[in-house]
DNA sequence: TTCACCAATTGGTCATACCTTTGGTACAGT
DNA sequence: ACTGTACCAAAGGTATGACCAATTGGTGAA
């Protein structure tokens, strides 16, 4: 299992129950966005048999997420990954709708967070966070090539910057955050990756993160997520467009 | 918008599923507050079978209610409702206390948003922001002087930061953090205001914070916020008593 | 009295079988 | 060729029955 030791984190017990240990795995693949949304899952029974476990605690594990809202259970059919914006239990939505909170906003909160979040990740990614991290790279460029604007992979990236970070709540924050941000890029259609060349300096910028990240530089890491959003917040500022939703 | 379906009434058909029966007689149970808080349920083999019922389906109600907070699982003692102030509508108390999530990470997280936002504050913070800032300091050095804990004027003044910082997401979250926080604290009578000194150490940082944003001096109050809250971390870090309740 | 151990209780997991719903496909009838 | 029926396979939903694991409380020996 991952007992990959505590070096001082004080966090609660591991969970021993085999449910959770299943859910915990959902999750992740959830959250790192290796299931896209609408997608299907794995049926029960093999996911049973590929996890060593029995269907009931493969199916405590996905009901538990199904009634968080993630996944959604359709007899006959299969499980599948909600649409992000099909579940408002977004606590970021209830923000960004309800009050008069920006993406503007909601970028600048994501530049002290992220920042702060690179920086750890430049202390703590071990080889699989940096594969992942490489691999939404590699998958950002190869949907420049064909054309395609490449959000999910951009999402993808920056969980994995989170994610590296080690951080639950830090994932946790940042997933809400994403979800919105999916959920409004697709209604307010941005122009943020049409623009053309726009592309390219993103997947540059999100080079520079990753190579701090690799050689452990953590300021340099801050610094060059700070100039990361700092752009794409320029970009809303100068390009109003899909801000706010005029009301 | 969708499909236009026809004009007549169709109602949905009713959802049968055993499972969902079982739930909606719990649900009952609770809220008609036929079951008291702290109380213990029927044993789910027993409960299976006054209801007729298999032992999976109670099962599968009972843990939707787990996961929705409302019940909690104990094992080899029995299933219990749940006394209404363990669980907050705080979509922070839930990611804490559901996952894994530790109070250093919760202080991790004050680390990359409150310094950002300090830094904000002393860009956009108004006399009135300013004054407020003032207040809570005096409040909490009045605390001091008559032997209080000083909570409230602490939690005052960080929430004065977000405030100052003029986003309303920012604001948001600090305020669901510091909810959280408060109910931590209460329950585990945290150590942090009873060490002698630290109350006084506590002031003294603040001030470097409230100084730092009074002169309009951004780096100044991103440092001084990150040495404040490093210094909580610490504290936590060299006392992991309060950090979680041994249950 | 105190401590160690055992047994009952109760939630947690497993294996297996069968039911129900859904979607697809082959076959017969027009 | 089109249509409708029947059937089949896949996948979630339910039911049993057994066993594992943690907790509690009692019982007996030191």
């Amino acid at each position: 299992m991952k007992t990959t030791s505590n070096n001082l984190a004080i966090k609660t017990i591991k969970p021993k129950r085999v449910a959770d240990q299943v859910y915990d795995q959902l999750r992740e693949l959830i959250y790192r966005g290796l299931i896209k949304p609408g997608e299907k899952l794995m049926p029960e029974r093999k996911m049973a048999e590929t996890m060593g476990v029995s269907r009931t605690s493969v199916r405590e594990a996905i009901n538990k997420l199904v009634t968080m809202g993630l996944l959604t259970h359709r007899q006959g059919q299969g499980t599948f990954l909600r649409q992000p914006d099909e579940h408002p239990a977004n606590p970021m939505a209830i923000v960004m709708e309800s009050q008069e909170a920006s993406l503007f906003d909601l970028l600048e909160v994501r530049i002290g967070m992220e920042c702060h979040s690179a920086s750890l990740a430049a202390e703590r990614a071990d080889k699989e966070d940096i594969e992942f991290l490489k691999n939404s790279q590699a998958e950002m460029e190869q949907a420049f090539i064909d054309g395609k604007p490449g959000t999910d992979a951009d999402v993808s990236f920056h969980m994995a910057v989170a994610y590296a970070s080690k951080n639950p709540l830090q994932i946790y924050l940042m997933k809400n955050m994403y979800d919105f941000l999916f959920a409004s890029i697709k209604k307010n259609r941005s122009h943020l990756y049409r623009v053309p060349g726009n592309i390219e300096l993103i997947i540059k910028q999100h080079r520079a993160v990753y190579e701090a990240i690799s050689r452990r530089d953590k300021s340099g890491a801050f610094e060059a997520m700070r100039q990361h959003i700092q752009f794409v917040q320029d970009f809303f500022v100068a390009h109003p467009w899909g801000t706010n939703p005029p009301k």
